[in-house]
DNA sequence: GTTATACTCTACTATGTTAATAGAGATAGT
DNA sequence: ACTATCTCTATTAACATAGTAGAGTATAAC
């Protein structure tokens, strides 16, 4: 697995939605300023997102994203792996390809099988949620502290 | 962390080379045949082997390649990040990249450590002195059965 | 209903990576 | 000398990624 420009906006869009999840709709424009990131680039990512179910948009004047569902049920996982694919280093790992000409292929493929479980168990395991709270903790220590 | 044509070549001509290791040298055209890529490509990517000290190799007639080390002291993760790069999934978990300018950043930062660290437990913990050990046990059921 | 704001959609371009292929050159054994 | 083999530099085609451009559509406020 690696993740791209693309994957790397789209988390931190959908993390700066989850924070903001209380406060309404966010624009294009407000979003692509906090997590700095190229506004049409940015663009892009969110229809993407839109089409995935993972954001919803109202047009329009005071129009602008929010998140389609709680932060608590969106994991890291399901957005990787909408975004960047599959999580499994090489394609052969992938579900439905099951024919293994050699020896050695299903022996890489039982590593890397393993790889990919261990990735899923990190990532299929954090929600939005849990990232977003992380994120509120740390703001408020630091208010404190000026 | 993905794996391209030119590492799964690499990985498979290293276990093939691991497999004859008592045998002297092989051609290119010999490993070639035996896991099915193509020749020319193949020179590459055993050119690369052979730079990154994997393999060692004698020119001219009944030349060949031959690995450079006991296939045990040859860990699928040493090979994997010569021939793949690191295999941190985004470049800012990266070794020697430290700042972080915004607390998301940071945040995902820690989860894409988690995933690399799982990784290396286990490609750093596979030898292709255990996998060409596997192979050779497979080889002797097969034999055994006809 | 006009206007300003903001999302939607299609297309385009530049850049880089990957996967090969081609061919001339160097080396070593017989 | 001959032949098999590794060595090295280019070149190519295909694809993916990152980002830009611009016209179009919806909505709220006035």
């Amino acid at each position: 697995m690696r993740i791209t420009y693309k994957g790397d906006y789209a988390l931190k869009a959908l993390l700066d939605l989850a924070v903001h999840y209380e406060s309404g709709v966010s624009t294009i424009n407000d979003i692509a300023k906090r997590i700095d990131a190229p506004v049409k680039f940015l663009e892009q990512v969110l229809l993407d997102l839109k089409k995935g179910g993972f954001v919803e948009s109202k047009r329009g004047n005071v129009g602008g994203y929010h998140l389609a569902k709680d932060p608590a049920k969106i994991t890291l996982g399901q957005v990787v792996r909408y975004i960047e694919g599959p999580i499994e280093p090489i394609s052969c790992v992938e579900k439905g390809y099951t024919k293994c000409s050699d020896l050695s292929c299903c022996l890489f493929k039982g590593i890397w099988q393993k790889v990919a479980n261990a990735t899923s168990g990190i990532i299929d395991n954090v929600t939005f949620g849990d990232l977003a709270n992380q994120i509120n903790a740390k703001k408020e220590i630091f208010a404190y502290s000026i």
